[in-house]
DNA sequence: CAGATTACCTTGGCCGACCAATGAATGGGT
DNA sequence: ACCCATTCATTGGTCGGCCAAGGTAATCTG
């Protein structure tokens, strides 16, 4: 074996499993998820991260945009661009909010709702692919193990469902 | 209870319940988790997303950019991008490589490599606070489940690490 | 009631990620 | 030797995300 050798020697230490192989895995898996997602989700017509937004005006029905922020856990702008696009997609409505003049009212529109069963076909599917091979008992504590991993990040990353996000200021990013 | 309430009436069948909950819950550890090491890194003045490419670049020395490409599992040209970044902020060089002309070869700089200790650092503090409570039982656990799943979704995202990327072209994505 | 504070949304900028298309260099086929 | 397919990298476009700043409206306070 050589040194000078421009490849990846193998035996080299992998810097990942230096500091965290769970996390590293849970990372992986995600992105691999998050690719099959956005695969099926194209066919559909919809980019990956507005199956969300989708989800949260089927089941709410007329939904105050800041509600929708604070539910997603999204930043503001993420979320009024991402409406914008929908609302001319004719996924959604937006109208004014009649008792608070500065809030906008999001819906899905008929042809929105109708996307609803592929979204969740989609995410079924996917539920069914990744659990593949795994029994009841292993996927209950698959579900429990991460819910136990969220409890542990949502104290500083704001919970997307419920809680405000916390608001943490940190130091200014270099400008790179 | 009333049955207009524009708020989400918490008795609403929840739409993502209905497509898969570990997938949810998955998808919700995921981004929290990266939001946790967008923090940390930010104050290292990494991106989100250049940790695992710095990373490469530190077990394998000068690497052909495709490498890259194929080992993160990225894109093209999302590699050359982030790659002019992070050539602009010092902590990488890139130089064309004697075998093959339309190559480039790059490597980590002094200060690229002078990175490594924080960003490990970052990711066994989160490793840490990821399975805070958890035995070690229960960690095995994780990390295996997590393979499983990860071997599942494997055949249809290309793994990255090794594989190369299955060429997987498909509909055309609606305009809007 | 007037002024300051807060909440709600929008805009602009930046980065990571994707696809599509292009240009340059290599390699294989006849 | 030639042409063609493949590979390598770049550019341009779009979208999901974030932060910072700005503008309007509601609310709290003196």
């Amino acid at each position: 074996m050589s040194g000078t050798d421009p490849v990846c020697t193998e035996t080299t230490p992998p810097s990942a499993a230096r500091g965290g192989p769970v996390s590293i895995a849970l990372a992986r898996v995600a992105r691999m998820h998050r690719i099959a997602a956005g695969r099926r989700l194209k066919e559909l017509g919809l980019y990956p991260g507005q199956e969300m937004m989708m989800m949260r005006l089927w089941d709410c029905g007329p939904v105050r945009q800041s509600e929708l922020i604070q539910s997603l856990g999204l930043d503001a702008s993420t979320v009024t661009k991402m409406l914008q696009r929908l609302e001319q997609c004719g996924h959604v409505r937006r109208g004014p909010d009649p008792a608070d003049r500065r809030a906008v009212l999001v819906e899905a529109t008929d042809e929105g709702r109708s996307l609803r069963t592929g979204v969740e076909g989609v995410w079924s599917d996917l539920e069914q692919l990744s659990l593949q091979g795994l029994g009841p008992d292993d996927r209950a504590e698959l579900a429990r193990l991460l819910g136990l991993v969220a409890e542990n990040l949502r104290v500083e990353a704001g919970e997307a469902g419920e809680c405000p996000l916390a608001p943490g200021g940190a130091a200014p990013r270099a400008n790179c």
